[in-house]
DNA sequence: CCTGTTTTGATCGTACATTATTTTTAGTGT
DNA sequence: ACACTAAAAATAATGTACGATCAAAACAGG
């Protein structure tokens, strides 16, 4: 089994973005997935520079928790297991609902419009174009917890949210999750609008541990039947 | 007033730890305040290496956001004010509670054993020696929160707690306060001990928010006092 | 006193050297 | 002839040195 690098770069690259973002870019896309070996020669040829701003780049992403580093043995995109997404969705849990709370004491017209705006698209979407239905997924919690004056606990939701997009992107949506997430959502803009701070949280908690529970049983259903789940 | 690095290192050191943990030992314990510019080159000459491993522990560094960084004009430890406190006392308040909610589960006798001990150390030392009260106090709740299943959660109060260790460290404990923390572990131990979850959490979330109005009420104080705090 | 230029200083990128680890190959004993 | 061990080469990470680039400070002219 190979286990190289195989990026979708160009020799030629601008280098307005960073090494640092490109990696990580390429890690949050699936087109680094979990556990690949992350060679700096390999990387720094890919990415068009030497080898130093890699190295960095992998400090600072080591730092963040993406990568994960062995003494004299280099670098690997972290390994995420079940334990792992069960761990930062048991932070989401606690999060989100914070946040939420939050969001429904300053909630105005314009936010609620916009949020069904973006459920509008996910409903007409329907599962059609997954990596759509995911930036829109996204976007339409990001409107609720982009308004939070803590920026550190909106960082902390963003950081894990990213890692939680970068797996779940290798595992198909079941369809009985489908619905959950369409009436979920629908429930929390009412939640919301009737700025039911309690209520709309307790949804938020639901919503969140149903999506970890959700991504966990498919990886474990993918593994079992020792298949790649998505191949890019 | 200067802005300059001056370390406690002797010129030979053993490399036995890395630079990155050096620095961040030295960020730690306030030998390194917040916002100090953070030179490469002195640095790599106080730490007695060349330049590259010190950039890469300050990428490092970066990542776990203990330093800011800004191209091509170098990196600072990064500046904690008010709102840097609010903002991951905030955070800790929504995962202390539940850290404490599954020790409530889970304790055994020697862990309260274990726990009592401390508190009486503690007490019998009542703030004559505030660095090893710190440390103390941070074992009091390590006992409780290292028994948790979930590292992830474990691991960001460990970075948060650091970081309110090295600020809460340039000032002093007020009197009032020092009542409170030691009557709070008091009634900490004794919810533990009666299996009372609920109570525990409740009883650590107020902890929590006092310890962190405590520091940013210091905070203001020396700053429109315009005095330095603590100096070491 | 303000503005444009020069100088200084530090960061960032490239190239090279060293050290550690893994893999290959050769050798030895049974 | 095969298995096991040891030595050696290859591979990759880690550290050092230097030149290029950028930004702020010092300076000269108006």
């Amino acid at each position: 089994m190979t286990d190289d690098v195989a990026l979708s770069h160009s020799g030629t690259e601008q280098p307005s973005t960073s090494i640092y973002e490109m990696i990580r870019e390429d890690i949050i896309a699936g087109r680094l997935a979990p556990h690949t070996r992350l060679k700096i020669s390999d990387l720094s040829e890919a990415y068009g520079t030497s080898t130093n701003p890699v190295r960095e780049a992998l400090q600072q992403l080591r730092g963040e928790g993406m990568v994960e580093m062995e003494p004299n043995r280099g670098a690997r995109v972290v390994a995420i297991d079940q334990n792992f997404v069960r761990d930062i969705t048991e932070i989401e849990v606690l999060i989100e609902p914070a946040l939420t709370r939050w969001f429904c004491a300053i909630v105005t017209d314009t936010d609620i419009a916009a949020l069904e705006t973006v459920q509008a698209e996910i409903e007409a979407l329907n599962f059609g174009d997954l990596a759509r239905h995911a930036e829109l997924d996204t976007r339409f919690h990001q409107l609720i917890y982009d308004r939070h004056y803590n920026r550190h606990v909106a960082d902390l939701w963003w950081k894990h949210r990213e890692i939680l997009r970068a797996i779940s992107r290798r595992y198909p949506v079941a369809l009985s999750r489908r619905k959950s997430v369409l009436q979920e959502h629908r429930d929390l803009i009412e939640a919301i609008r009737a700025q039911d701070a309690d209520r709309a949280a307790e949804i938020v908690a639901r919503h969140v541990e149903g999506s970890g529970r959700h991504i966990i049983e498919q990886m474990s259903a993918f593994r079992r039947t020792g298949g790649d789940p998505i191949t890019n």
